[in-house]
RNA sequence: GUGAAAGUAGCUCAGUUGGUAAGAGCACUGGAUUGUGGAUCCAGGGGUCGCGGGUUCGAAUCCCGUCUUUCACCCCA
């Protein structure tokens, strides 16, 4: 019986994981440059601990199971909670800011489309409990542009689009709209991108029946650049204050030297209720992937999962999407590390008899081969040689396929205790001592 | 959860109105080449045409169901 993959999973053949570990790699570099520390949590996790965050909707959205304890859990959609999990239990011993970062393998039970599936991997860093919150946001976006740089994405491929929930929640407040209907006008204005903009003016007049205040709205979202926003509501001091604080960020990343990645867009909002401050998303050009990756300030968190009231900031960037744009930009086949064989140990296949003239030790040519790969790696060389039976002619088009540096042909010469070392990228060879060769790999 | 399109060899695909159409290229294996690689030529293996049912003398082809994939919606932590 064939036993198709489950939908959503993807199978990783040799090749797949060199690109998956470049990425990965990719990732951990970054973040250990920039002062993050890894750590990991289980792979499952209490039930009731997703929920916490997100609601209960979010339950049909994830892999659950019961336990033989009668134990309701489910398979991690996110890390974010077991950080604070984690954060919390070693709260007062740990030092701050605490700047970890994780890659875990995430699970959703979600549709799979374009650039979503139901088993992915996520780059996440956070910064929790530092002083200063303008600084922290400042120094996630700037790694996580610094990741973009690395992998050769130009600030003409890709945006970091900013704005800020208590920004956004200011002007809200100062045009009257009443705090109970801002949760629902933040999902509307989520989109305000991916609508028309004559649908996206239907759905805000149907929320907001005031045509004033609809204009409003409409006009903030329209605004380019931070100082707009103070001309327009220049006497709202938490307006004032809010836009302040997305001024700063600018300024830090601008002294870092990013800022032509970033540009303010007032329809960043991001999805969730958590969020308390600065929301960024990265966004490619062309603009039609969605995000690359989603952050913001959420300084609620750790008080929500029963810690104390601490500031935190962070951003999680998944690998379907990023791997997408790859493919598109033509980056990664472009990037990958050469697989490079050091020495293939080939034969001439023809029986060899070495030793004693009384014919006391015999040795075939396989033996000579055998023994010489195991010295190379040994030594540690990547060294291999051919499982087929064939001429030297297969060998050496079997050690150039797998791209050797350098061959080495055990034949008649032997006899004289001498190797054959063929250069595969010149086709230069000499004859070479085999105590010599073996004791010029120590060296 | 809703809607649309697609499924033929490991991969990319062709297959005429339903009538010897089970096919090509690439990949893989072997040979030309018994001591010299990337090329070329030749040959070979590999498919219940996603699966199940129906219509028909006859189905890869038409109909129904189902599974999977892709895309969009819902949602997006």
């Amino acid at each position: 019986m064939k036993i198709p993959p489950v939908k959503g999973t993807r199978d990783f053949y040799p090749p797949d994981m060199v690109r998956r570990n470049w990425i990965i790699d990719g990732w951990k570099k970054v973040s250990v440059r920039n002062g993050f520390e890894e750590y990991d949590g289980p792979i499952f996790e209490y039930l009731k601990m997703f929920q916490i965050k997100s609601g209960d909707e979010i339950v049909e959205q994830l892999f659950s199971f019961e336990d033989r304890g009668g134990r309701d859990l489910a398979l991690r959609p996110e890390i974010t909670p077991t950080l604070a999990r984690m954060v919390n239990q070693q709260i007062n011993s740990l030092p701050k800011p605490i700047k970890w970062f994780s890659v875990p393998r995430l699970f959703r039970a979600e549709r799979p489309q374009k650039g979503r599936l139901r088993e992915f991997f996520q780059w996440n860093i956070d910064i929790i409990g530092a002083d200063d919150n303008v600084l922290a946001d400042a120094e996630v976006i700037f790694t996580t542009i610094d990741y973009l740089q690395e992998v050769g994405l130009s600030s003409k491929d890709v945006k970091v689009k900013m704005s800020s929930r208590k920004l956004l929640a200011a002007v809200l407040r100062n045009i009257g709209i009443p705090e109970d209907k801002h949760d629902a006008l933040y999902t509307l204005l989520d989109k305000k991108a991916k609508l028309p903009p004559k649908t996206f003016t239907e759905m805000l007049d149907k929320q907001v029946h005031d045509s004033k205040q609809a204009n409003k709205i409409k006009a903030f979202m329209e605004l380019e650049s931070v100082p707009h926003v103070e001309k327009m509501f220049s006497r709202d001091n938490e307006v004032v204050m809010a836009n302040d604080e997305l001024a700063e960020v600018r300024h830090r990343l601008d002294q870092m030297g990013v800022a032509d990645y970033c540009i303010f867009d007032p329809s960043i909002v991001r999805g969730l209720a958590y969020y308390t401050g600065v929301v960024f998303e990265v966004h490619d050009v062309v603009g039609d992937l969605r995000a690359i990756c989603g952050g913001g300030r959420f300084d609620n968190l750790l008080h929500d999962f029963g810690g104390p009231l601490i500031p935190a900031t962070g951003m999680g960037m998944g690998d379907c999407v990023l791997q997408i744009l790859f493919e598109q930009k033509g980056l990664i086949d472009k990037n990958l590390p050469e697989k490079q064989l050091d020495y293939f140990v080939a034969t001439v296949d023809k029986p060899l008899n070495i030793g004693m003239a009384d014919g006391v030790v015999e040795k075939t040519e396989e033996d000579i081969v055998v023994q010489l790969t195991a010295k190379l790696r040994l030594a540690g060389y990547f060294a291999t040689f051919s499982y087929k039976a064939g001429g030297l002619s297969k060998q050496l088009k079997e050690a150039s396929d797998r791209n050797a540096g350098k061959c080495i042909i055990i034949g008649e010469e032997f006899k004289n205790n001498q190797l054959v070392v063929k250069d595969m990228a010149t086709g230069k060879q000499e004859l070479v001592d085999y105590d010599k060769f073996l004791s010029g790999l120590k060296s």
